[in-house]
DNA sequence: AAATCACTCAACCGCTATAAG
DNA sequence: ACTTATAGCGGTTGAGTGATT
């Protein structure tokens, strides 16, 4: 029944990885690419199990991997990420080229968790320190409340979190649509996957623009579940994008009476494109992971 | 110089969703 | 339809290292 074991698991190796570990594996990646971990091993003389491989590979042998201290560009972005996405490692990864989950997860936890809290914020909530007992309590009461995280597997949540509606807050008069026509210019967009390394200036750009004109507030809604059974964690997500692009077309500016076309995800969080609209990769894709 | 503490980060563990048989 | 392995993810651990006493 089922498939055939992996690999030997008996007599592979554990703990840090050689010299010579890391060569085989590089040279055998560079012969026959990624992927088929589970023969990789086998194929290139390794005594190690093929998750183990995948790891190594991905954390640390891979070429386009950024080294060294992250910028305070950076630190922000992972800020404002995370925020937005919780702990999803992998997802705010995708959006730093040249960095890994595992190297943003302990970044985060060694280093941006302190900074927040010297700010007097919670690295949880993203909420002033002490406003987040009372935000807690009153984003579990109260339909359509403001939060700041989307934390979809939080240790912390017993319940899962349903995401009903998700909004934009009021916006000041310098509207989203004066904001993407400045912008329009300079959308590029590209896959999370590849080719990375495309996003950065718009990061600092998106930032210097934030700073001397705040026109988006990521803050984001949700309301209580729906009387609907429990949903697991990719239904959950799934529900997030679907309500993402389906309410963006209710947004508009409070003060203009302006509804905004459909806006994207990636455009929310600074990689503006196209005026806004969705960006030909979001377009061409239903996985909220593609956002751009 | 030795002991202790604090910190970092690579690697492992356990879990879920999905693919394969 | 069912079982089992795989891929991938987030959480946790512990060895290594530098700072402090």
């Amino acid at each position: 029944m089922g498939r055939s074991p992996c690999c030997e698991k008996a007599h592979t190796n554990k703990g840090a990885w050689t010299k010579e570990e890391d060569q085989r594996l590089i040279n055998y990646i560079r012969r026959h690419g990624e992927g088929c971990w589970r023969s990789l091993p086998t194929s290139a003389g390794l005594l190690r199990c093929g998750k183990s491989c995948r790891l190594r590979w991905i954390n640390y042998l891979r070429p386009d991997l950024k080294r060294g201290n992250f910028t305070e560009d950076e630190d922000e972005l992972i800020i404002k990420l995370h925020s937005l996405l919780g702990n999803k490692w992998s997802l705010i990864a995708a959006r730093l080229p040249g960095r890994t989950d595992n190297e943003i997860k302990n970044y985060w936890n060694t280093h941006i968790k302190r900074k927040l809290v010297t700010r007097g914020v919670d690295p949880q909530t993203h909420r002033p320190l002490n406003a987040t007992s009372n935000a807690t309590a009153t984003a579990t009461a109260t339909p359509s409340t403001t939060i700041k995280s989307l934390d979809f597997r939080s240790s912390t949540n017993t319940v899962p979190l349903e995401i009903p509606s998700i909004n934009i807050m009021p916006l000041p008069n310098n509207t989203i649509l004066k904001f993407k026509t400045e912008s329009a210019e300079e959308g590029n967009c590209s896959s999370s996957t590849t080719e990375e390394t495309q996003h950065q200036p718009h990061h600092r750009e998106y930032y210097q623009k934030e700073h001397t004109q705040p026109v988006i507030d990521l803050e984001l809604s949700i309301g209580l579940p729906l009387t609907r059974p429990q949903k697991t964690e990719s239904h959950v997500r799934h529900e997030f994008m679907v309500s993402t692009n389906q309410l963006m077309p209710h947004v508009n500016t409070a003060a203009s009476g302006i509804t905004s076309p459909r806006i994207c995800l990636c455009w929310q969080l600074g990689f503006e494109n196209k005026g806004g609209e969705y960006c030909s990769n979001c377009k061409s894709t239903s996985a909220f992971y593609r956002y751009c």
